[in-house]
DNA sequence: AATGTCGTAAACAAGT
DNA sequence: TACTTGTTTACGACAT
């Protein structure tokens, strides 16, 4: 033997050095190191089997040399380097990149990967000398060099084909083999370095049915694996998914190297990367005791070949041992079955001696011309040289099982899709069965937090009507009512409140969370609620009826000033009103006095409206007056904005004139028709054309009246339609709107201002003489209550969908008329059938404090709105009905600033009050009255128009 | 303009 | 760790 057999010797004696191995090893040992079997072993790797070992030549098959050696101690021994010998047999390429380091390390894996493989390894450990672990080296990294890209059908794993044939003279090589295994299995456990457990290692331990320990071992390996340098050989067998396309049948060692070249190049670009991971494509593995032969080929011949013996091509060369047939065996792979086989080359009756022409499989003999199915992890001996037939998908398999592995896939693919964030997505993939704590966990919780989904969102489809609307109670009139109706002696807990209030007040079932925080706090922070006992983590909430009384009691007592305010209010207004129709029939004035009288008169006017509205829902007429008198001033001004010639105070006096002129008939034909609302507003919200018409008239006659006559039309009625139709067109989408834009009206967005777009035709405009103030006219639009009913609907119907889009348009300065109609309509209904909630009105009235903050802050019911909203979500309804009520409040609010009046303003507040004060019922019937007349005149100019 | 009320939200702590 | 419960603070809108 030359050189390199000793060297491959050496190695092997290295690779069962340990002793665990040797003791072990005690059946079979002795038998299976001959002397033969060291030869054929060593010689497989030395440069007379060049082609097999020689990468860039065996494009079919790469073999890779294993390093039984277990310790780094063992290097004292090295001997010659194969790599390094001339004859370029065993000299494998290394990637250019590989460093010192990646030698080293890849020695340290082969070293444990050798521990492990075979059986077979300590039946011929003794016999054999330590091997160079730096010669190992250079051969792996050369081997993953030249990895081959070959796409390979998966072989059936599962295939668990046990044809063994029968024969009793395998019995005693099965059995030590067996030992052999266990034997490794140990040495395994022994050395197991965590970082390094080299691929075959891996295969070897791949039985997990019968190692689970090693198989977690493998798969931390497996783990490590990914960050090393080290070729990992079975990202080859996972990449082994379909059969090529191209049969590799030819072993030939040239067009097999061009192949691999071309195959390689791109893994051997690959490689130079430290912490890439060589793959390497092949469609099974050999392992063999000190090296491993990739199966790249559908067909891989086994066989022996001596030095000068190239008569024949051999893609596994055992070595020269004459045990061992120049071809001898062969795998292929076999279409019909899908799976690899091992076929005895030879004839099937010719004699063959066992051990020597045939081969063990699973340790049964098997005779020459038989073919054997080849599963994974087959062990297979073919004269004295054993070795095991490897699948690459049963390692994926085994891996997948791992946790480790499963840790890898995760984070490959948390990699590949969420590059992002790394902790994040690991968190995310925990999906997957981890057997790890610190991910499993994370998992488990994640899937876990599913059930407890967050709170179902309804969509207003599924809402019952009348819960969709939130209730107009405050959460302390809530609370106190739930208390009251729910608690016993000992109290309410938290969660009985909760279920309390959404029995109380179902809208609380379906509207998003949150509404609990509130009832936390106002628990928390009103005096009317307090602590009564603790059960458990919390308390159980009482009633502080002592507080409640006398804060009830005050409340009464704020009612009633409020009620006489209110009382004493009302009668001025009246009284005023009164005055202020006798001011169209003084007859000449003094211009000074008429100016002086401007003020008084519009208090007049205010009051005259704040009148109406006493009658009427506190917040709405009074938000209803102030825009209509403010429209009806705006107006005037636009009207009269070619003064003729006349002076200031002339046209002052005229536009008070006109605009008591206006009221009075307005008001005064409403009433005729029995409307008691607030038939100005309902004009101007409803046909502003026409009461701009009648603004002008009355301007024209008032004009006369101051003028005595000298001008008697300040006003061109035909200018005035004229403008409303322009304005009309410019701004097509707000309803309901004053006719004429003016941008020097500040205190209006122009939206507000804005033409309406109403369906009133403008024809309706010609109907009008033009010139003459004609307030019979105005009967026109108040019919009689008696279609109010059945009219109501329709109007209800029709407005809505206008007033949203006021709402939606132009949320702030939004004219709320119709919303407040709306709204109006919907709160008394809602009072009313929400007498479902008896206890509400109850609270209400209980709760003094409620019910003016329920008022407040709901106001007018958002039913409108929300049944707009259509599709809406409940959450989205909550925000609309906040945008309402927020609109309507700011209407409120800031009509109150540009009213010149502070009379009209405070006696609208004085009304407001009282009717907060606590004449629910009472502001309920008028607000219902005020609803239904509006309604009519609503009604009835769609009609006309 | 200052103050109070109410609703809402958030931060935080403590308990489960 | 997540959730519940309770407290506190802050803010905005509104009313007084």
């Amino acid at each position: 033997m030359d050189g390199e057999m000793a060297i491959m010797e050496s190695s092997n004696h290295v690779g069962t050095s340990s002793p665990t191995t040797e003791t072990q090893f005690t059946i079979d040992s002795s038998a299976l190191k001959d002397q033969e079997t060291k030869e054929s072993i060593t010689n497989s790797p030395t440069s007379e089997v060049p082609i097999e070992t020689k990468l860039p030549k065996s494009s079919d098959i790469v073999t890779e040399e294993k390093h039984p050696q277990n310790t780094t101690t063992d290097i004292e021994n090295e001997v010659e380097n194969p790599v390094t010998d001339d004859n370029g047999n065993l000299k494998l390429e290394l990637p250019d990149n590989l460093d010192n380091a990646d030698f080293s390390k890849l020695l340290e894996f082969d070293a444990k990967n050798d521990e492990a493989l075979f059986n077979s390894n300590e039946l011929l450990s003794h016999t054999m000398d330590p091997v160079n672990n730096i010669n190992l080296t250079h051969d792996h990294s050369r081997e993953v060099s030249s990895k081959e890209d070959i796409n390979i059908e998966p072989v059936n794993p599962d295939e668990d084909e046990r044809e063994k044939t029968q024969d009793n003279t395998a019995a005693v090589k099965t059995e030590g083999i067996k030992n052999s295994e266990d034997t490794s299995i140990q040495k395994d456990e022994q050395t197991a370095d965590a970082i390094y457990t080299d691929v075959h290692k891996l295969s070897v331990n791949k039985d997990t049915e019968t190692l689970p320990t090693l198989v977690d071992e493998k798969n931390n390996m497996l783990h490590m694996r990914n960050n090393s340098i080290t070729p990992i050989m079975f990202q080859q067998h996972e990449l082994v998914g379909q059969p090529p396309q191209k049969t590799v049948t030819e072993n030939n060692s040239t067009d097999a190297e061009t192949t691999q070249r071309k195959l390689s190049e791109p893994i051997d670009a690959s490689l130079p990367l430290p912490n890439e991971q060589p793959t390497i494509f092949a469609y099974a593995r050999l392992d063999f005791q000190s090296f491993t032969f990739y199966v790249q080929t559908l067909h891989a011949i086994i066989g022996r070949r001596s030095e000068n013996d190239f008569s024949h091509k051999v893609d596994v060369n055992l070595g020269p041992s004459k045990s061992i047939s120049r071809r001898h065996a062969q795998i292929f792979y076999n279409f019909g079955t899908g799976r690899f086989e091992l076929s005895i080359i030879g004839k099937k009756f010719e004699l063959s001696i066992i051990g020597k022409n045939g081969a063990f499989v699973d340790d049964i003999f098997v005779e020459k011309g038989n073919t054997v199915p080849l599963r994974n992890k087959t062990k297979i001996q073919i004269g004295q040289i054993p070795f095991q037939f490897i699948l690459p998908e049963q390692e994926r398999n085994d891996d997948s099982k791992s946790p480790e592995n499963a840790d890898i896939a995760e984070s490959e693919i948390n990699t590949r899709n969420l590059k992002k964030n790394e902790p994040k997505s690991k968190k995310k993939i925990t999906t997957g069965a981890k057997p790890k704590k610190a991910q499993t966990k994370p998992a488990v919780k994640k899937e876990k937090k599913p059930p407890k989904i967050p709170k179902k969102v309804y969509t207003l489809e599924e809402i019952p009507v009348e819960y969709r609307t939130k209730p107009t109670v405050s959460y302390s009139a809530m609370l106190t009512t739930c208390i009251r109706k729910y608690s016993t002696a000992k109290g309410m807990s938290l969660s009985e409140i909760y279920a309390g209030i959404r029995e109380l007040f179902p809208y609380y079932k379906y509207c998003p969370d949150g509404w609990q925080s509130s009832v936390r706090h106002n628990l928390s922070l009103n005096k009317s609620f307090r602590k009564v006992s603790k059960e458990g983590k919390g308390w159980l909430w009482g009633l502080d009826e002592e507080y409640i009384a006398e804060r009830e009691r005050q409340k009464k007592k704020q009612s009633e000033i409020a009620v006489a305010k209110a009382q004493a209010a009302q009668l001025k207004l009246e009284q005023q009103q009164h005055k202020l129709q006798q001011v169209p029939q003084r007859g000449k004035k003094d211009i000074v006095s008429q100016r002086s009288n401007v003020n008084a008169r519009k208090q007049n006017i205010s009051q005259t409206l704040a009148a109406n509205r006493a009658a009427s829902n506190r917040k709405n007429t009074a938000s209803d007056n102030q825009r209509t008198m403010k429209y009806l001033q705006e107006q005037l001004v636009i009207l009269t904005r070619d003064r003729k010639g006349l002076s200031k105070q002339v046209i002052a006096a005229i536009l008070t004139q006109a605009l008591a002129m206006t009221i009075n008939q307005v008001t005064q034909a409403a009433k005729n028709k029995g409307i008691t609302g607030n038939p100005l507003t309902a004009l101007m919200d409803k046909n502003p054309q026409h009461l701009n018409l009648i603004l002008a008239a009355a301007v024209n006659a008032a004009t006369a009246k101051v003028t005595k006559g000298e001008v008697k039309q300040l006003v061109n009625p035909e200018t005035t339609a004229a403008g409303a139709l322009a304005a009309k067109a410019q701004h097509s989408k707000p309803i309901r709107q004053p006719i004429v834009q003016t941008p020097h009206v500040p205190d209006r967005p122009p939206s507000q201002l804005s033409a309406s777009a109403s369906s009133h035709p403008n024809n309706y405009l010609h109907d009008k003489q033009p010139g003459s103030f004609d307030p019979s006219s105005l009967s026109r639009f108040f019919q009689p209550r008696q279609n109010a009913r059945a009219t109501s609907s329709v109007a209800a119907t029709s407005v809505p969908a206008a007033a949203s889009q006021n709402v939606d348009a132009q949320p702030k300065p939004k004219p709320a008329q119709d919303n407040d109609l709306e709204s109006e309509s919907g709160t008394s209904s809602s009072s009313s059938s929400s007498s479902e909630s008896g206890s509400e009105s109850d609270s209400g009235s209980d709760d003094g404090s409620a019910s003016g903050s329920g008022d407040n802050s709901s106001t007018s019911s958002e039913s409108e709105s929300e049944s707009d909203s259509g599709s809406e979500v409940d959450e989205k309804n909550n925000k609309n009905e906040k945008i309402d009520s927020e609109s309507i409040k700011n209407n409120e609010s800031k009509d109150d600033i540009p009213s010149k009046d502070e009379n009209s303003s405070n006696d609208n507040r004085e009304i407001s009050k009282t009717d907060e004060e606590g004449h629910d019922s009472k502001r309920r019937k008028v607000s219902e009255d005020i609803n239904e007349g509006i309604t009519e005149v609503n009604v009835s100019l769609e009609e006309k128009l």
